[in-house]
DNA sequence: ACCTGAACACCGTTCAAGT
DNA sequence: ACCTGAACACCGTTCAAGT
């Protein structure tokens, strides 16, 4: 049984590479679209290189582990970050920025765990926070202020919050799930009055009704309202006897 | 070789339990003093039940699995938030809640990671946060505004933030690091102005001189005062065409 | 009926053997 | 010199064998 050959004469001495040889970025490349289809979860060294066609041991010549791979999977992804506008308002340029991010965010949901879990910054990280501490300077907010700004952003600055409210999975029995309701409402009376209030639809308070776009761009606009309040009032830190920091 | 024992006689025919049986409370413990100690990556079930003196099995009968010991480890930490002060206004209440929860945090840094990979939230989760969303219910902030401002808490409500400002370890050598500024002023000039404001005592950029507490409770007064001024201001959600979700 | 050792199906990474 | 299969030291979890 012969397997049919592509294009190569049956006599051709040096055996022909299986595909275009490996590199760095086509290594991180390939775990991104792996990412993207089957979860982050799933990403292995054994998994990655066999969907490569490679031995595992064929990626440690691109990347030194396997935190060095998720360093370079978050390279590829804030790297694709739009730049920002240039002429815009300090303000108005910031909040266009993290938007852009959150875009670039939005079609690899894995990205906001593992940048969680990074411990190193990259170039390309450090590239997008100074570009992003360089609007605000160039804006006339102090440096001082800047500083407190980013630490303020957290994570936010990469376009993304982490999720408060777990959804637990509604009983698809309708007798269990009022049932699961009552209690709920009993128990955490709170919880369910403002689940009920978010999703309007259908009424279900675990519907998951929340507007997350919405959610994300009113925290953003009270942080960013709020650190243009302090720069007009010329904030400087306080010393150590007050009460509260941005009083 | 015979092994001294402690107290028993040489011929008790029923073998002396090794240690008081397990129960999910002493398992919960036992992980959380184990990962206070040997940091949260050192944890297994394996390593744990080594710990205990059981056989790893043993666990399985007190949590269905390690996710679960994981649950039942953040409702330890949750679970020791002291109590709501009663009769103060609801912001410095939030506030002083939110400050008991970094206490109750600052002996476990283990928290922080586990809190953010939960899926499911616990009883004692939900309980604080029903509480938590009481406080503002009660100050008479709405149930739509209190909503979001959980959203915009995030993370923050356990009082913690990812840190977003890497510091890459400076090499010893004295020339090396001068050099290593060097470049890294050419390339993040910003970045490298901030630090440099930031750690005014030694004024080395990677000093890793930031007052964690201070940025902690300034973002959280910025956030808090943000909520109250649209409190005051009466704040409904705005119809889809506006700009701004809070201006 | 209860407990648990061995096993299973994985990991990331090392290393020496093979070409 | 280069590549890579097997091995190492782990995981979480299952399961059947032993008492």
């Amino acid at each position: 049984m012969t397997v049919p050959d592509d294009d190569a004469g049956p006599s051709r001495p040096t055996p022909i590479p299986r595909r275009t040889p490996l590199n760095r970025e086509r290594v991180l490349r390939a775990a991104v679209v792996f990412a993207d289809r089957s979860g982050i979860e799933a990403l292995s060294m054994r998994s990655l290189a066999q969907q490569l066609g490679v031995v595992p041991m064929a990626l440690y010549k691109h990347v030194a582990n396997k935190e060095e791979l998720l360093d370079g999977m978050v390279e590829v992804v804030v790297g694709a970050i739009d730049p920002p506008t240039r002429g815009a308002h300090w303000k108005a340029a910031v909040r266009q920025r993290i938007l852009a991010a959150r875009q670039s965010l939005a079609h690899h949901c894995w990205a906001c765990q593992v940048i969680q879990s990074r411990t190193h910054a990259s170039p390309v990280v450090l590239e997008y926070m100074d570009s992003l501490m360089g609007i605000f300077l160039a804006g006339g907010v102090s440096a001082e202020l800047t500083h407190h700004a980013m630490h303020a952003l957290g994570t936010r600055m990469w376009g993304f919050t982490q999720e408060v409210f777990p959804t637990p999975e509604p009983p698809a029995d309708p007798e269990a799930r009022s049932a699961m309701f009552a209690q709920a409402a009993a128990q955490y009376p709170h919880i369910v009055e403002i689940a009920t209030i978010a999703s309007r639809d259908d009424g279900s308070p675990a519907g998951g009704g929340c507007d997350e776009q919405f959610e994300f761009e009113f925290a953003l606009d009270v942080l960013l309202n709020g650190v243009e309040r302090l720069h007009r009032l010329g904030w400087t830190r306080p010393g150590p006897g007050s009460r509260s920091p941005s009083g």
